[in-house]
DNA sequence: TACTAATTTAGTACCAGGTTATAATAGCTG
DNA sequence: CAGCTATTATAACCTGGTACTAAATTAGTA
């Protein structure tokens, strides 16, 4: 009897770390119910492991990422914001590592330079939501692994006052042009806060 | 005496926007030290202004910082293939989880459904070598959180016999289409490609 | 000047999500 | 059985607030 269930304890922990690692955002009280055990039990086992609860472990997400770029729609990106004028102009930098390229080649997947010039230019509107509408993109060379990709976004209109806004971005390796694609993105335009709301929106 | 003084509250209200704007982590407590007022007032003013407390800002910036952490994909295909024929047709189906929404609105992030339409194209193409040369796409929908894209790609041409090939491909929420792009995809036709592509199937 | 309205301060109850400490219980194990 | 670990329970307390009521202060004005 005592051999099957040995060590349940130690799974547990290991359990625990995997799920605050996956969702930091929850809280004991949650985790009780995904681990069957009491609320003092997951306490105790936070002490163990050294987790510290739920709102260090925000403040210490919001530190993190306070010191890097302080500034707001920076984070939501893909690469990193070097030049932003809202509505008119922005640079970000991405280096290709060797999760985003293909392992016998060495090239980058599209979808990766893509990505790094889509979060561009949405980050470059100016409004509570951006989204993209459409856009229409070339990939001219192919990137390859520890290439940086310099992408540059300028918005060239805002589309009378209304909902779009259309975005060109041109990604360059150097001297060397690999991307370039125009954007069109709507923005909210109006007010529309109902959804998102305020405070708690998502994961409760 | 009235003139003189005449409107401090909108002074001290801008007082302390700024002040939680350059410091997100400071208490009310804090602010009454600063503002010499007491802190029912510093909460009076935060609610006419809409500043949510501490605690909140704090999940906000964590919650920003957490999106682009889990940025973009990293694995082979974006999706799960569920049919493929070479060179004719190909579907793929992709859950929008979590970590691929903005967390404020819950509205999937485009380079996502990008990277599961791109992926299949690129899968599709029945070469050593396919990389994603030009696309036109088509934002028609916002996809939220839970909602799984079917993505249905068709092979349009093999141009010639040469190297390039047009892929169609639609994603559907349900009923509705969500998405839909025009790929070029380049594919090796034989030798090497040079300058041209981007990626390459592997593991096919 | 007296009345009125806005502003500020005070006080209480309550909440989430914990910490800290102390004790009781369960389950084996030698 | 004593002794150990692991688990659960209980209670007091903490921070940084919200929500609500009420009083006091400060203008502003009829």
């Amino acid at each position: 009897m005592p051999a099957i269930e040995r060590l349940p304890k130690r799974q547990r922990h290991q359990q625990l770390s995997k799920l605050i690692e996956e969702n930091p955002f929850i809280t004991d009280r949650e985790l009780t119910r995904l681990l069957k055990v009491s609320i003092q039990t997951i306490r105790l086992d936070r002490l163990e492991l050294a987790i510290p609860e739920l709102r260090e472990r925000l403040k210490l997400m919001a530190e993190r990422s306070y010191d890097s770029v302080r500034s707001l729609p920076l984070h939501e990106v893909i690469g990193d914001i070097v030049d932003l004028q809202l509505d008119r102009s922005g640079i970000s930098m991405f280096e290709i590592m060797h999760e985003h390229v293909f392992s016998r080649t060495g090239i980058a997947r599209g979808h990766h330079v893509f990505a790094q010039a889509n979060s561009l230019a949405v980050a470059v509107i100016d409004d509570e939501i951006a989204l993209t509408a459409t856009a229409d993109i070339r990939f001219i060379r192919s990137v390859k692994l520890g290439e940086k990709c310099i992408a540059k976004a300028y918005v060239r209109s805002i589309s009378g006052e209304k909902s779009k806004a259309k975005v060109e971005v041109f990604t360059y390796v150097g001297e060397e042009m690999v991307f370039q694609g125009n954007f069109v993105i709507y923005r909210s335009a109006g007010e529309h806060i109902g959804e998102g709301g305020i405070e708690r929106a998502d994961r409760y």
